[in-house]
DNA sequence: TGTACATCAGTGAACGCGCGTTCACTGATGTAC
DNA sequence: TGTACATCAGTGAACGCGCGTTCACTGATGTAC
């Protein structure tokens, strides 16, 4: 925020997240342009250009410090809790939260244009490849289909997934301020959710 | 798009919806531009003003005509599978299935700037009506509290959406071509689901 | 330690663009007598 | 059936706007000697 007054910004790169950032936050997704989140940093609308390619480049990065934070908490979950049935219902209540908590950023992940900052569904995935140990730990020792595993691995991510969209943008958004009843509703649906083999 | 040449072009409003749809299909949400559509209509720029307040009206209705088409394809599979669980199984499939056929259209809906085109989730809301309505038959006879059979739905749907939200904007878009592939997937997912009281 | 100079990281004015919307207008249509 | 006229549904030029990006520039920094 505080305007540098001089040349050599020092960290202009982070900085420039950083105001994207609070664009996001203030004015969503829609408010998000090169020239605003230059002005929030304090700097002329041609100084970003020496550090990211061009405006996807940038929101491309911030998408990325999303997932990378997302991935950090899946992780600290499953350091937690010791049970890997308790660690699925764990990831989903904190996947649900994260969005709810930072729905703009939330939202730019999913973006078509965006290409898909996950970039698969592997094990290499960030965020899905946490989800993916966790649910093969669910199913170990049975003698389960791979394929089927992955399958299941990717309906967790779309129960938690579509709960956290509609929250957001559909019609459950009335109920996304209510901490009890979404609390609730992902505790049901995951509860519900049969993962072992 | 054939170009009226002529004054009073007979039914405008439908026409600009109809243009509508085609910039949505051609080029995305992106492409979607008042001048756009009014060029596609073969019309000037302002005449559009005559049937629609303005471009969220516009936007607004399309939205709402892919959501009764949805809505009716729902009431379709109703009268077609006679058991309840079958029927949710098709549900899945069907709302799955339109997310892919008409993936602009799909995204249309849930945009945030959109305020949600369903307007909540109560048995009136279109297309979620319904579902509450199979869920509740396949709860039918147990004493099951009422919460939690509303819960249950919105899980249920919660879960589709996900699928079909990974599967459009998500890690999941390299299956999405795959029509086996998402089909199993589909599959999987609802048969994990534990709609019962 | 001091100086010369290349490089780095900013400035700020300017570019062309397509946008949503407005407005005075005009031609076609429908109605009253 | 013919005419006068109000209303409807278009035209197309114009508005101001903010956008992403470019570019010649300039001040600060770091390095070599």
């Amino acid at each position: 925020m505080e305007r540098p007054e001089r040349y050599h910004h020092g960290n202009l790169r982070q900085a420039l997240l950083d105001a994207a950032e609070e664009v996001l936050i203030d004015g969503g997704i829609e408010a998000l342009s090169w020239r605003e989140i230059a002005r929030r940093a304090g700097v002329s609308p041609g100084a970003p250009y020496h550090h990211f390619a061009d405006k996807a480049a940038l929101l491309t990065a911030l998408a990325q410090q999303h997932l990378a934070e997302l991935d950090h908490r899946f992780r600290e979950v499953c350091t937690t809790h010791p049970e890997p049935h308790e660690q699925l219902r764990a990831l989903g209540m904190v996947y649900v939260a994260y969005a709810l908590e930072h729905p703009a950023a939330f939202r730019l992940m999913f973006r078509p244009e965006m290409g898909s900052p996950f970039g698969g569904a592997s094990a290499e995935t960030p965020v899905f490849g946490v989800l993916l140990q966790v649910v093969r730990a669910c199913r170990a020792g049975a003698t389960g289909d791979p394929a089927e595993t992955e399958r299941v691995a990717c309906a967790a991510w779309g129960l938690v997934h579509g709960l956290a969209a509609l929250l957001l943008d559909g019609p459950l958004a009335a109920l996304a301020t209510d901490r009890e009843r979404v609390r609730a509703l992902v505790a049901t649906s995951t509860d519900r959710f049969n993962v072992d083999a």
